[in-house]
DNA sequence: GGTTGTCAAATAAACGGTTAGTTGGTTTAT
DNA sequence: ATAAACCAACTAACCGTTTATTTGACAACC
């Protein structure tokens, strides 16, 4: 009984940053930039406000850390297979099923951050990558040129959110193995 | 000589409230509900603000009625041709192209009234019209059916819309060209 | 082993500016 | 004259950010 009892509350930087980190997430998921608040973040990290300053600078800057953060896992964690596009957008599409928040993210900061300049860390230098890897694929062979890289590497974006709770179409969510089927045929399609 | 000196100065609630729904309509476009100013649309419109809550109600509302007003041209400007989707798609380009207003203000609206049930105008009329129509080229065989009515709108939209200034990708602006060919052969392939 | 100094972590409270919405009166067309 | 169109000024609430202060961890010292 000496030390605490509570160990949630024993003082730790970093681990309250990560809480307020998540807290930020969620918020600006649902709200966005202007449409987030300070004090819900704070109440949802179960930290004071005052500590999205000290540590982030702002509401901005916190924004900016949340994409960094976040938005940047989708490069890692879905890996890129240029001579099989089809596989790519499936395992894109499961992605952004299980972790809503980033296109959700992702869509907020095209909208509220144009003029900024700020991008994700390595946002567009995984673009740039993923074109490249492409259009090597094409070179090889592997992959037939009717498209540009650019077009393919768009459209297979595009086809893989196509279905997603943020658009247009509202899915009625039972139907998603067969929009799964659907959004890889669709890319097959472009690579035949 | 009698009537009105200055056209401009006459008072017409019409005209002012058709001045307010355009400034309304650039304000939210740029900022969303959340980070639009009631007072900037009413500097805009050279009006004053309180008319806005005398013609429209409050502040939702009258995003509401620009919702209604702008986005429901696109379902009427742009003909929809089931048995052609890949011109549809071609002519979906352009519009998109030509008002780039309506996609940022359907994004604005897909991420801030979610709950709240309001769509505009028939929007969803409009969307179950065409699916039935590709349905019905479906079974005329007119259309192949490798894909459900639902998958060929949500996929044609979304190349559609692939290629615009609001999505991932920043298209620098001088392939539009490039880049209309190659969703409405992109579309094409779906319906092959 | 207990006391004390020190610094980071955390907090409560307020500040200053902003903003959606209102009111009460004035102008204008008919 | 009357009703509708319009406006300047106001208000009450809200919200991002700052400040002053307190709390806890840990090490130096006796």
């Amino acid at each position: 009984m000496s030390q605490q009892a509570d160990p949630a509350r024993t003082r730790d930087a970093e681990a309250t940053r990560a809480r307020l980190l998540q807290a930020a997430t969620e918020e600006f998921a649902a709200h966005g930039i202007a449409g987030a608040r300070v004090d819900r973040i704070g109440v949802r990290a179960k930290a004071n406000k005052a500590l999205i300053y000290t540590y982030f600078g702002n509401k901005e800057q916190l924004f900016d850390a949340v994409m960094d953060t976040h938005v940047t896992r989708v490069l890692d964690e879905v890996p890129f297979t240029p001579g099989d596009l089809p596989g790519y957008a499936g395992r894109l599409f499961d992605f952004l099923l299980a972790n809503p928040h980033q296109l959700r993210l992702a869509t907020w900061h095209r909208l509220e951050r144009p003029s900024t300049g700020h991008e994700p860390d390595g946002l567009r230098t995984s673009m740039r990558q993923k074109t490249h890897a492409i259009a090597r694929a094409q070179t090889g062979g592997q992959v037939p040129a009717a498209f540009t890289a650019e077009d393919l590497l768009v459209f297979t974006l595009a086809l893989a959110s196509a279905w997603m709770p943020t658009s247009p179409m509202a899915a009625g969510g039972q139907d998603v193995e067969r929009h799964r089927a659907a959004v890889v045929e669709a890319v097959r399609r472009l690579v035949a």
